[in-house]
DNA sequence: CATAATGGCCGAATTGAATTCAGCATCAAT
DNA sequence: ATTGATGCTGAATTCAATTCGGCCATTATG
């Protein structure tokens, strides 16, 4: 039982359900995670020690994956930014591109659905950078081509947020479906 | 000139120089911001007061923009990540559009160059979700038509790095431009 | 050229928060 | 009803953040 107890609890926390106050608790570390146990209690109706307590199992449980400084663009020489979609020829041709995950300036890579293979966003100093990134990516086996969407203005840009829109207007003009 | 000297310094910081070691911090702080300030020094051959007077100097000009905990999209139910393009009818729709800044989905509004108008990066529990969503989206007066990539797989995420790659290697192919 | 003034750093000291702990309440399972 | 597990609280302790005085280097100034 012992040996049992031990396993279960090694690696994964108990898959303890996210509540509502622990959402609470990710909505304040999001917004501001250099707040006081203390602080952070307080807006969630906890004591400091409970309150630590959660941040600790929403730590440990993989939650939180990080505690992160968000850094301005401009203030690292960092303006321009780009979402680069990448069609490759082949399948697996992964591996080779991730190579690129290695500069800096590359922020996500994703594989999506839809008439493009991969795609970038990317942060450089300026379109002379851009295409020095673009040109390294061109040499990648199984490249065939990409499109540049360059960022004129950044209207929103936060973290991910723990809270989910209850209900979605079902649309008039639209059928319910089946699932 | 006491007068100028305010006003100078009235709203920025003395616009100082982001030296090599503020970058070292930057990019420990973006690895990992809870660590202490007596380790962060050492990290960057600093004594524990003088790398928290960086950081409060950081902060204060704005090149640290926030600390805040990164959480995982899985564990706060927001499993399918899409990046959604949208066009656009006429010029200045961009106020309606940010109305759904407000849905905790949308993580990003960026107005792009390129043959689309704006680019959403949205996160949701499902493709019923995603769906409401881009019924709402639809349904903001200008809105032509949207494209969506779902995303299959995320290779990398990762927040804005404060490094910057240095020398770009100078493609073969490519002919020197003028500027 | 000498000299003040500034900015940034260090080490020691203080304040304040993180962390530990013992005890209690609640709930589930036996 | 009893046991065990979980999560909370308040007090106590430990450790880190923050403050402070003095030092050194660089830069402006007489």
């Amino acid at each position: 039982m012992d040996a049992e107890t031990d396993d279960v609890q090694r690696n994964r926390q108990p898959a303890r359900e996210v509540d509502p106050i622990d959402r609470k608790i990710l909505g304040a570390l999001v917004d501001d995670a250099t707040i006081s146990y203390a602080e952070l209690g307080e807006r969630v109706g906890l004591s400091p020690p409970a309150a630590h307590e959660r941040v600790k199992r929403l730590r440990r449980s993989g939650a939180i994956r990080a505690t992160s400084a968000i850094i301005d663009p401009k203030a690292v020489k960092k303006p321009l930014l780009a979402f680069v979609h990448i069609d490759t020829r082949g399948w697996g041709k992964t591996p080779e591109l991730m190579a690129i995950s290695e500069c800096p300036e590359v922020e996500e890579i994703h594989s999506v659905a839809g008439d493009t293979c991969m795609l970038l966003k990317v942060r450089t100093e300026d379109t002379r950078a851009l295409e020095g990134l673009l040109s390294r990516i061109y040499e990648t086996p199984g490249v065939v081509s990409t499109r540049s969407y360059v960022v004129l203005s950044t209207y929103l840009e936060r973290p991910v947020q723990p809270e989910i829109t209850a209900e979605w207007p079902a649309p008039r003009h639209m059928a319910t479906p089946v699932y």
